[in-house]
Order: structure tokens, then C-alpha cells, then sequence
DNA sequence: ATGAAAGCGCTAACAC
DNA sequence: GTGTTAGCGCTTTCAT
């Protein structure tokens, strides 16, 4: 294998022409079966495998799926990049992943590298960029949106429903009792956040409770984010039973600083997330919050990426989110706790 | 840019020959200024940007860099990985990231790929592919690794001192005043858990401290890893004050089977990791650990690779661990906390 | 300094 | 069915 084997060798060893020999690879005419037979007895023993750069110089596949992340260090899309990575897996095609950082700029740079490197489908991620600008790509190159619901390409995008799901997040403390709420969003520039804090205050003022605009906090989707706005909140010295974050990552940080302020949860003050992201359940004490099915989700797109690839067409995927109650909600002090109905308890 | 624009578009609408083009895109020899500047000129009126692809097939460089992790949803080599990607982000190069899985098939499958797909360098980073393997592949393309330390290869390989690390965190619970240790391995299939237990084992000893057999425990890296091993703990009712892991997913893991028994972190038991990933600093009580500088390693490997690449040469780099001590340690009861000398806190 | 021409390894339209 | 012949878009001798 030093000096690598070439189709044309395998065409002469086999006495035949490298047509032939390219046809066999492709399935793309019928050949006879002793001839076959042989040409494959050569590929084998030399061991060849096509060079994939001179098969996309050739007929324009590259054989590659570029995948947009908005970071490579996130828990988060760590599971729908490894959902997609295992789609994959069983196909020809391999991922190119490029993170967007949650920049306009780099989002659209790596959507440039992407489609320089001619990859055969794009998977995006989350992300920021214009619905306008990903109409354009994607009228160029399948593709497919997780995460985010790109205007005009709806049926090409992988969700879950943003609002059921911190509807059910309401629903249970309202149940549990709690009638004082603090909120920390994510950045409205993402469409889930908005979807999010938008839910939240509609499903309350159902019920007849309004947040106050000082307890109506947001940041980034992070830990420090969470830990940030829950300080502000905090800071305030409006009193609250129970803090719903918009992000599992955001009530990790924010956790942090209640225990900095000496506040327990859930004793002191009930905490939600959102996502059920795998350190979650680790939390002290376990955090409950909202499953998205996240590496379902990958799952899901690299198909509807390979289903476009073949010109088939796909449609909308919403997931539906599951409440997980674990131990970080708790009736506020001096209620007696009713059972809620339909949760799941882990 | 419907119809890629191709360096023969350029040529012809400069009026020169496609070699022309070429040689002024890769500098590679002395063109008239004024035909430099006019073809200059069409280059960026066309936006041309020439075809990877057939670069690759002409001049045997694919501008890739393959990267190997474990996993792409850890948060770990995530980090590492978004180094990576950082210094590339500078050069024409991508990385092309494929997951092993911690399976030797897996491994072997994906640098398979790699090499397949002509990549100019491989980052390997963990992993469990055997050293040989490794020196051979070697010999075909810049290898260089990242958390191991490869037999024969050791100057290209980015690693940080285990043991010293180790050493620092038992010192460190040895000044507090412990004796009754426990301890959380990681699978002895990896360097880095085999070099941590023996550490900590060696500096226990030297200070006249014996773990007994039942309390020295091992998993999987994983949170789930370290939650069961501290379960099999317990159930031994051998008492402990001092529980060290092999690494903060580990301690994440087991720091939640100490909550579901009622024991306190650290009043009851200190608990310290290994890596300070990010959601360490984040746990009730923050994590007392050792910090990997995992970004800036990623960072490093992608330069070496880069050198390598040049065909220049580069020099093993050994990192230096830091102690970072926070909440999760502390005297064991009733003993008085003496300072411990040249220690951080965060 | 620059153009012509021959590949890089493969595919596909065209003959036979 | 199968071989022949052009390319795919770029680089790189080899002339001039």
C-alpha cells in the first residue's frame, strides 16, 4: 500500500479495461459474471479502494455531509453530532464538521468551506443566520436544519416543540404549588429562546400568575450565562420559590449561585432546566427538566440528509418533549404537595 | 457562482494561460507584475476560489487534517477539539473529525478512512490503538498524539504529566488530614488511568497510607462509570474520608451516589477528579481537581501537526498539571485544616 | 517569464 | 457487454 494501488492497475491485472472495472464498482452496468468475478478477485487482493478525491473530481459527489455545529464543546451537540456520526456510519459518506460559534460571520464562512469542498449535503445546526440566506444554500445543496425552524424549508427541519415543552415545565410547578417564578432565557436572537420565555409567560399568565420584568432575566445559553443572570436575580431581592431556566446548562450555572448564596434547592427554591443534557441527572440533586431527544434528533436529520441526497423527499419532523421530574423541584415551603399527572419520574 | 467559476474562466478572461493562474495562486514562480495584478483582478471580480478537489488530485495534498477522538459528545476531548479547530481556523486546512468510540475496530476503521481519503496529518487523541500500529502509519503520514504517549513516537506526542497531577491532589488530601482513602480508576486499557492509580497508590504509600484492595475501584470514564464504582464502595462499609477519581466525569458520576446515600461533600467525604472540565467548577460543591490545559493541548497538537506538514520537526511537550483546589475537599472531621503550601483557588 | 501539454484517478458518453 | 475516449479542475514538467 506505499505505492497506492489504481484503478488502472486493477483493469490490467484483471485484463480488462478500467471501464469495466469502474462499472463493477458502481453496479452501473451489467458485466459478465465470470468477468466480475474476476476484477473482484483483484480488488481484493490488491486490497483497492477507490481514491474518493479523483471519484468527486470525476462525477461530482464528494461523499461527504458538512455539518454546521455551533460549538464543538457542547454537550449539547456533542449528542446530535454523535446521533449523526452513527447514521453515517453505515453509509459511504462521512461528516465534515465546522462549529459557527454563534457568529453570523463564522456561520456563514464555514457554509463558504462547506460548499467550496462540494459536499454533497449540509446538516445546520442551530445557528443564527438568515432564513433568507439558507433559502439561497439550500437551493444549491440538500439541506437540513436542527434545532431551528428555517422559514420556507420547514419540512427540512428537525425540532421539538419548543413550547409544549416548557409548558409542561409550568404546568408541574404550578401543580407543585409554586406561585412566585423567576425566568432566565437564552439570547433572543436564537429562535428557542424566544419560544421558550414566550411559553412560559403564557402558560403563568393562564394561570394567573405574572413574572415581575425584574425577575424576567436571560443570558447566554451557558453555564456562566446561568450563572450570571441568576446573581441579577438574586440581586433584586424580589422573592421567588422557583427558578425556570431555559437551558439545562444555564440552571447548572445558576444552581451555582444559590449555592453561593446559601439558598438549598429545592428547599429554598425550586430549579428547572431544559434538554436533560447527560450531566442533568447528575446534578446535586438531580436536576428536573425537559428531554429533548437530541441524538434522535441527529439521528433524524443525517437520515433526511441521505433521503434528499437520493431525491426523495422528506418531511417535518417535530419532537414532542417528555418532562422529566426529578429532585429539584419540591412543593414551596408550606404547601402540601399534590401529585401532578402524567410525569415521568427518574 | 451557480456555475463554479473554474481557474480556466480566470485564465481565458485575463488573457493568459491556466499555468499562469496557477503559479500566481501558489506563489510558485516570477509573473510579470502587471500580469499579476490583472489576473489579480479578475480572481477577486470572479470570486474564484480553486476546486480542493483537484487540487488534491493534482498535487497529492488535500488541505485535511484528520483528527480521531473517543467521542464527539465529550466534553473533554470536545475541548481539546475546539483547539484544534481554533489554529486550523488560521490555515487552509480543515480538520476532519472522526469518533472511535474507545474500540480498536473503530479506531483502526476510522485512520482507514483517514488515510483514504488523503489526509496531510492525523491527530490522534486518547484512543487505544496499539503502538505499533500507530508507528506504521506513522511512516505514511504526520502522526501526532494528543493525551497518550506513544512508544517510539514520543516527540510528537502532547501529553500531561499524570502522575504529577496525581501526586498533587493526594498531597493535597494528605495535608488536610486524611488517611482513610478510596479510590476511582479509570478501564487499565488506557495509559493515563494505569499511570493516575499507580500515583496515587506510590504517594499514599510514601506517606505511610494504605488503601485496602475493596476501596480501590475502576469503570468506564464515565459519570455512569464512576456512579456505579462509588456504589461498590459503599456496599463494602469500609469507611473512608477521602474519595480520589480518576477524572471529574468519574467524580461527577460518583459524587451523585454519595447524595442518594446521605453522605455530605465535603463534610462527610472530599471528593476531588481529574481534568477540571468545565461543569467541575459548577458542582455543589464545586470539584477540587487538576487542570488539564485541554484547549490549549488541542491547540498545541494542531501546530505540531501543522510542522510536521512543513516537514519541519517538533519536540515532545509535556504539560504541567495544576492544582485547583475548591469546595469538595476539606479536613475530615475533627481535624483542624492546615494551609496547604502552593495551592490555587478559584 | 509564460504557454503547451501531460497527467492526477476516476467516470461516463460514445462507439462497436 | 465492453473498450475507447474525453473530460472533471488543477499542477507541473518541458519547451520556448
Amino acid at each position: 500500500m506505499l505505492v497506492p494501488v489504481t484503478l488502472a492497475h486493477v483493469a490490467q491485472e484483471a485484463g480488462v479495461s478500467p471501464s469495466t472495472v469502474s462499472r463493477i464498482l458502481n453496479g452501473t452496468a451489467n458485466v459478465t459474471p465470470e468477468k466480475r468475478a474476476r476484477v473482484e478477485a483483484v480488488i481484493a487482493r490488491l486490497n483497492f479502494k477507490p481514491n474518493p478525491q479523483a471519484q468527486a473530481l470525476a462525477n461530482g459527489r464528494s461523499l461527504t455531509i458538512g455539518v454546521i455545529t455551533p460549538s464543538l464543546n457542547s454537550t449539547f451537540y456533542g449528542e446530535a453530532l454523535a446521533g449523526v456520526e452513527a447514521v453515517l456510519n453505515d453509509t459511504p459518506y462521512h461528516p465534515l464538521v465546522i462549529s459557527g460559534q454563534w457568529r453570523p460571520e463564522r456561520e456563514q464562512e464555514a457554509l463558504d468551506v462547506l460548499l467550496l469542498r462540494r459536499v454533497d449535503a449540509v446538516i445546520l445546526m442551530g445557528g443564527i443566520l438568515d432564513d433568507a440566506i439558507l433559502e439561497r444554500v439550500a437551493q444549491r445543496v440538500p439541506l437540513v436544519a436542527l434545532g431551528r425552524d428555517v422559514r420556507g424549508l420547514s419540512e427540512r427541519c428537525v425540532v421539538m416543540d419548543n413550547r409544549l415543552g416548557m409548558r409542561a415545565i409550568v404546568h408541574h410547578l404550578l401543580h407543585l404549588g409554586h406561585r412566585d417564578f423567576a425566568f432566565i432565557g437564552g439570547a433572543e436572537r436564537q429562535q428557542d429562546a424566544v419560544e421558550r420565555r414566550e411559553s412560559a409567560v403564557a402558560t403563568l399568565h393562564g394561570a394567573g400568575v405574572t413574572i415581575p420584568n425584574a425577575l424576567l432575566e436571560s443570558g447566554e445559553y451557558t453555564e456562566d450565562g446561568g450563572r450570571e443572570a441568576a446573581g441579577r436575580l438574586l440581586a433584586t431581592g424580589l422573592p421567588f420559590t422557583a427558578l425556570i431556566c431555559a437551558n439545562d446548562q444555564m440552571a447548572l450555572g445558576a444552581r451555582l449561585t444559590l449555592y453561593r448564596h446559601g439558598l438549598r434547592v429545592p428547599e429554598d427554591v425550586s430549579l428547572t432546566g431544559f434538554d436533560d443534557v447527560i450531566t442533568s441527572s447528575l446534578m446535586t440533586p438531580p436536576l428536573t427538566t425537559v428531554r429533548q431527544a437530541i441524538y434522535d434528533m441527529g439521528e433524524v436529520a443525517a437520515r433526511a440528509a441521505l433521503s434528499l441526497l437520493r431525491g426523495e423527499g422528506v418531511s417535518m419532523q417535530v419532537f414532542t418533549p417528555e418532562l422529566i421530574v426529578r429532585e429539584s423541584t419540591h412543593p414551596p415551603a408550606g404547601v402540601r404537595r399534590a401529585a401532578a399527572p402524567s410525569e415521568v419520574r427518574r
